[in-house]
DNA sequence: CGGGATCTTGAGCAGGTTCAAATGCTGTGG
DNA sequence: CCACAGCATTTGAACCTGCTCAAGATCCCG
């Protein structure tokens, strides 16, 4: 946590609006609220404008909805702290979950082309958000520039991850799945300075095995296999990693 | 073909470069390079820059590459007739096909966080498209308010079509595969003004199979069982729907 | 401390894959 | 213009991965 007070840069509108809680909001430095601010950092623009965005918090607990399918666009949302699942359904409700987000996550950028959501976004576990009204971010992005880049790199992001997905969804086995999804939580934990090898889960069995398209039984399968062959060692939701490098074979990029 | 000259605005500039392969742009309502035309039209800017963008035209053949996966991002493609897939790859080879991509529809967009492209597109059949370089059309998002929202709605759209083949690789069984993948064909034709029931598909049964996550012999399977059970009739590539109500409900949204 | 939720493991089953082979197009070169 | 090679499509049969159903174990929240 260190971490957090030597990213924080000394004259950010966000360390004068001085409280730890936004200052959490610079921990993610690829993404999300962290582009917001360091855009704005970046030009000589209205700061109050920023101190708008980074107010309008609110709380949620584990299984609330930051927004539902069919719900109009009003607003994004930043995660501050906390976890999130943001799934699609078919229309006999099978539930397909599309990805996992945290701290420093930007959700709801997906909406822009229908003007209402399509996906829904459940909290995993008590979780902190800003959100930021659309009609506000329009006022950004039509006076600083570097915050439409961001906005399409966001964007541009969230197809790269999506089509990872769909290349597990379509063409990997079931210990494939399981490596590779280990592997991407372990480079996110990485790039945020927390332990690459050593970390617990925010989601069930069953939420895991619904985004890696395979049974919740079969996940535990696989989590029982990899621990009989020396790969980790798991205690309920903490996972710890022991061998990152044949993990990474098993996944197969 | 006639509705191309009725959807032509008569004062465009589109209109005024004046040789019909440009006028083939305008084509598609919703997306693209229309977008772009609209976008242009609706406002009082320097008139030459889009002259340059439809300028650059390139021909392609079956098999060809628009650009390949590490190639740094130069420019952006816009298909003006013929069809390209886009795919992305294991590291050790396997393919997933990510779309199927016709006439006025916006390729590579999705580099844009990267800077470089993660996926490769391939052209099914001769195709000709036109390439914009990025630092063009940096000026026109830079100039034209319109132009970025469209190019975020683009994007925006991307994302919804994604989530879509993640439930359907995450969630569907073979036969609501190959309905749902029917369907969507068929609506994408419906509103570029062909017939929604009766057309010819441009990739092969191997290509269908590999991007709905089923074997080509599965395809092919349920091809003949949907011809069984009336619900169409196939003829190497050409498709005929008989009941797209029936097809709704196997493919269950 | 109790009860519901979550996790784990087993056993049988099934949908879809893989392998194999026959048939039918297509376009290419002579 | 035709023959032929190579690719695409179709169908059959055996097999296998992962699913479903079921039951027990463990955890965690109130």
């Amino acid at each position: 946590m260190t971490a957090v007070v030597q990213m924080m840069p000394s004259e950010s509108v966000v360390a004068r609006a001085a409280d730890n809680e936004v200052c959490s909001l610079v921990t993610c430095k690829d993404c999300g609220i962290y582009g917001l601010c360091r855009a704005v950092n970046g030009s000589d623009v209205d700061l109050r404008l920023p101190e708008t965005i980074v107010r309008n918090r609110r709380l949620f607990k584990r299984g609330e909805l930051l927004y539902r399918i069919g719900e109009p666009l009003r607003s994004i949302y930043a995660i501050r702290c906390g976890s999130v699942k943001t799934y699609v359904l078919t229309n006999d409700g099978r539930m397909q979950i599309t990805g996992f987000h945290v701290a420093g996550e930007l959700l709801g950028l997906g909406a822009i082309a229908a003007n209402y959501f399509t996906n829904e976004a459940m909290v995993l576990e008590t979780t902190m958000v800003c959100e930021v009204p659309i009609d506000v971010l329009e006022v950004y992005s039509e006076e600083i520039p570097s915050i439409r880049q961001q906005m399409l790199k966001i964007m541009s992001q969230e197809i790269l991850d999506n089509q990872e997905l769909m290349l597990l969804l379509g063409k990997k086995n079931a210990d494939e799945r399981l490596a590779t999804f280990l592997l991407s939580l372990s480079r996110r934990f990485q790039r945020r300075n927390y332990s690459p090898t050593k970390f617990n889960l925010s989601m069930s069995r069953s939420d895991i095995g619904n985004y890696l398209g395979i049974a919740e039984e079969t996940v535990c399968r696989m989590f029982t296999r990899f621990q009989n062959e020396g790969l980790l060692a798991t205690e309920r939701r903490q996972v710890q990693l022991h061998d990152l490098d044949r993990l990474s074979n098993i996944a197969r990029g």
